[in-house]
RNA sequence: GUCCCCUUCGUCUAGAGGCCUAGGACACCGCCCUUUCACGGCGGUAACAGGGGUUCGACUCCCCUAGGGGACGCCA
């Protein structure tokens, strides 16, 4: 028996709660069972994954204290994918696909595409059939001798019915007419995730897959394709999405969601995986506080609620304060040291604090607010600002908006994106900066707010702004609606 | 819009037809402990989405409705 995890990295590099959340039931559900549990990163979009983004999330879920094994034949966490770096591999058994018949050359161009979508959207249907996408057979030879790109798509039905049996849900139907014509090799000769996954998991010898709920309506084109490559099924299980407290998916726009800000903002990780743990699964004897250890020891699928649970992060500081007060003061005294007060931390630190150190004990007050989670702020805290406290409100949602798009966190980018939009909304920078001061550092008699931010890392500054607007009273959804659409204005 | 999934306190959950007057945890409120604040202890408010079946009996099984979520890309 083997289980996987797939992992697409993140465009911005940040490794996800969500992430760790499906590779903790993995592990377990693999391990209570004597399996094999399989980590394989795959981004067959080239545009997003990097070497550095990959090693993040590796090391963030190692942090966790997860932990995996080597895949079967093709070893280390990358699969085929990796050994295939122009993917020659899929090509393969895409061109197998393509002479049985179940899989054609097509050469429809995007325009068409989407005048099709169109077209089908009018007639209340959406998926695109093989039927919508044919061609006269001239058209297509006219295309294919004129050179021009073409990609592959798969076979399916044009109606019926598709059974997917879930290993908690059980028999899920779906509508053939529903599935639409899936493209399995993009014109630039890479497979889509579906081609991907299904070879990947076979080549592997993967026989269960546990992954996010968010894939239950593609299954019927995986187990299509293993029928047609006459492979072995695994065993599929959908577990909940993570939720934010308004129930959408998860996303970092209404919570915090990388490991990474969670890390930094002092959370165990033995809590955070406690708390993971805790999400749609409970122990035998509903204990809230567990190891790894023992959820693998107690682990049964089956405990697996299928309600999507909020990720609550009042609750996870309070498990998170269970865990500290159960250290040893000597365990404590080591965890404290390497979370902040290494070496490294304070050479990172040092050259703000220093111009404006007189004596040692200067040093604590200044970077304090580095290490603290949320800071106290009250509307006092910017009346001293300039700016009305209501455009100040504004100012910092904006910025957040603005941050939020930064791919990468450094402090050339930071400042550019600060200082455009303060050109854009016509404030000179020290006013504009003023609230952005008191929302990261606390205060406006400190160093940079831009080495500040870089400092604190894009987490932990959004969550900061984040928590200022709220100070400020927040934003209703009339309030912010008018505020999108003039921050769209903006350019 | 179409399809799919889901639905127990505000939130995480227990519950496999009678053990349910629905249990635990977070949050909230009160009391105790305490020079303060936390921690800790004790107690309280608070839920089976609605309607139909099936059954001697339904939180549990079936159907319908409603609500929520997800998917509908040469993203994963």
């Amino acid at each position: 028996m083997s289980v996987r995890t797939r992992i697409a990295p993140s465009p911005t590099g940040d490794p996800h709660v969500g992430t760790a959340y499906i590779a903790l039931f993995n592990q377990c559900f693999a391990r209570a069972q004597g399996g094999k549990f399989v980590l394989r990163i795959e981004d067959t979009d080239q545009q997003r994954s990097t070497a550095e983004s990959e090693q993040a999330i590796l090391d963030s879920l190692r942090w966790l204290g997860l932990n995996w094994d080597e895949g079967p034949d093709v070893g280390g966490p990358h699969g085929p994918y990796r050994q295939s770096e122009r993917g020659e591999i899929y090509q393969k058994y895409c061109a197998q696909l393509v002479d049985k018949g179940h899989a054609f050359h097509c050469y429809r161009t995007a325009a068409e595409l989407e005048q099709l979508r169109e077209q089908l959207r009018e007639a209340g249907r959406t998926a695109l059939k093989p039927s919508d996408l044919a061609l006269p057979a001239e058209e297509v030879e006219r295309r294919r001798a004129a050179g021009e790109p073409y990609v592959v798509r798969m076979q399916v039905p044009e109606s019926g019915t598709c059974v997917v049996e879930d290993l908690l849900r059980g028999a899920i139907e779906i509508d053939w007419a529903q599935v639409d014509a899936q493209i399995l090799l993009k014109s630039d000769g890479m497979p889509t995730y579906h081609l991907a996954n299904v070879v990947d998991d076979h080549l592997m010898e993967i026989t269960h897959v546990l992954r996010g709920e968010e894939w239950i309506n593609s299954a019927p084109k995986h187990q299509l394709l293993y029928e047609y490559f006459g492979w072995d099924m695994p065993v599929l299980c959908h577990l909940p999405l993570l939720r934010n407290p308004d129930k959408t998916k998860l996303s970092k726009r209404k919570n915090p969601t990388s490991i990474l800000y969670y890390q930094r903002a002092g959370f165990m990780p033995e809590a955070l995986l406690n708390y993971l743990g805790r999400m749609g699964w409970s122990m035998p004897d509903e204990s809230e506080k567990f190891s790894l250890q023992q959820m693998l020891a107690h682990f049964d699928i089956h405990r697996v609620s299928l309600g999507g649970p909020v990720f609550d992060v009042e609750k996870l500081c309070w498990l998170n304060g269970l865990w500290i007060r159960e250290l040893e003061d000597e365990q404590l005294a080591d965890r404290l040291q390497q979370w902040l007060l290494n070496r490294n931390n304070l050479l990172k630190v040092l050259p703000y604090a220093k111009e404006r150190m007189e004596t040692f004990s200067d040093f604590a007050p200044l970077v304090g607010f580095l290490a603290a989670g949320q800071l106290p702020l009250t509307e006092a805290s910017f009346a001293d600002n300039k700016l009305a406290l209501e455009d100040q409100k504004k100012l910092l949602q904006f910025a957040l908006w603005r941050l939020e798009g930064l791919r990468n966190w450094d402090r050339d980018n930071i400042f550019q994106a600060v200082k455009s939009l303060a050109t854009a909304m016509d404030i000179k920078l020290r006013d504009f900066n003023a609230p952005l001061f008191v929302a990261i550092s606390g205060t406006t008699a400190s160093f940079s707010v831009m080495d500040a931010m870089v400092l604190l890392g894009s987490d932990l500054t959004r969550a900061r702004l984040r928590h200022a607007v709220e100070v400020l009273g927040g934003a209703g959804k009339k309030v912010l609606k008018r505020w999108e659409k003039e921050y769209a204005s903006l350019a």
